[in-house]
DNA sequence: CCTGGCCGCCTCATTACGTCA
DNA sequence: TATGACGTAATGAGGCGGCCA
């Protein structure tokens, strides 16, 4: 299913909305080699006063009106938020629905684009017109109950069952007020979602909003569920981070055992080979610039100053093959002379 | 310029619900 | 059918920055 919504002015709009194909017809829906696009005007305000003065927007912002109490407030918070705005209205471009949703909504013996399954907000306008809506939750309540995860895997003989819950629990909801605890978002909210937690993982307020229209969703939905998927991604990472680390602990001990396994043969060959015994010390340094480590001898200190020049920075004087974390130093420049760490 | 209040948004921790085995 | 695990929507607390009087 692809979704267009194309925004007068977004300080960020949503890239993968732009390679969605659009709808040219506006304010009604059209059919399209027999699917259905919607398009409609929606007026973001752009009022300065004070906080919830301000209602210039299209019919189906009604919604949003409906919402009881603090949900009814976060719409007008995030309406206002951006403060005076002389964007033109946003136009809203639904595009054809997707063979899936087609075929759902035939079966269910709707005409094509317009059943309610996930959020069909083609229902919106005609619902606004000619219905009560008691408020948004209400309608996506009935749209998560009439398709959904469910409905994929459900005859369709299980409708009239389907729908009786949504109505049965819409009619609880309309008794008990603030019952609402949790909906399920569709799989098509969600991928929707998905695309557009790609593009940004945060949200401004008017993309919130835009979201929020497009999925039939309160802007606080799509405010909390970016809340949860920030959460989620950083648990991931994490998780991912902390796999990492152990891995690298993994393999510092697996070099630190075989370090000490070599260094127990070097110590045997010293005591079996007495030209060895000769050789110098060998200690590591670690260049401070790159951090690379190289062997240095440590022979005893010569009669007349230092050299430079003189440190040796030979590899290992085994044929050890060189660990990732022991090489000797590449080639010294000018710009980097591998001078050791001072201690 | 400084300050306090307000607001919106964020993260974080937690709760509560829906789904599934 | 009941139950526990799991995923996730939703909530609340607290912090931070911007705006404004």
């Amino acid at each position: 299913m692809e979704l267009g919504l194309s925004l007068g002015d977004s300080s960020k709009p949503f890239g993968f909305l732009s390679k969605a194909r659009e709808i040219t017809t506006t304010t009604t829906t059209t059919s399209t080699n027999g699917l259905q696009g919607f398009c409609m005007a929606l007026g973001i305000n752009s009022s300065t006063s004070a906080r919830g003065q301000q209602r210039t927007h299209s019919h189906d912002e009604d919604d949003d009106d409906d919402d009881i109490s603090e949900e009814d407030e976060d719409d007008d918070d995030e309406t206002t938020n951006g403060g005076p705005s002389l964007d033109p209205p946003v136009q809203l471009n639904l595009l054809p629905l997707s063979p899936v949703l087609a075929d759902n909504a035939s079966s269910e013996g709707g005409s094509p684009g317009t059943a309610a399954r996930g959020f069909d907000v083609n229902r919106l306008p005609a619902t606004a017109v000619g219905e009560e809506v008691t408020s948004s939750s209400f309608l996506m309540d009935f749209c998560m109950f009439g398709g959904g995860k469910k409905r994929d895997s459900e005859a369709a003989g299980n409708d009239a069952v389907e729908a009786e819950r949504a109505s049965s629990r819409a009619s609880d909801e309309d008794e008990n007020g603030l019952s609402r605890k949790k909906l399920r978002l569709s799989k098509e909210q969600s991928a929707y979602l998905e695309e557009s937690f790609k593009e940004h993982t945060t949200l401004n307020p008017k993309q919130k909003v835009a979201l929020a229209k497009q999925l039939n969703l309160r802007p606080r939905q799509v405010e909390v569920w970016f809340q949860n998927r920030r959460a989620r991604t950083k648990l991931k990472q994490t998780e991912v981070d902390c796999e990492y680390l152990k891995r690298c602990c993994e393999n510092l001990t697996e070099e630190n055992r075989r370090l000490h396994k070599e260094l127990q043969e070097l110590r045997a060959l010293k005591t079996t080979n007495p030209f060895y015994a000769q050789l110098p010390a060998t200690t590591l340094t670690m260049c401070p610039s790159c951090e690379r480590v190289a062997t240095t001898s440590t022979a005893p200190p010569p009669s007349k100053p230092t050299d430079p020049t003189s440190k040796t920075t030979a590899p290992f004087p085994m044929s050890r093959p060189p660990s990732n974390t022991l090489f000797p130093f590449p080639p010294a420049t000018p710009d980097h002379p591998h001078q050791p760490a001072a201690s």
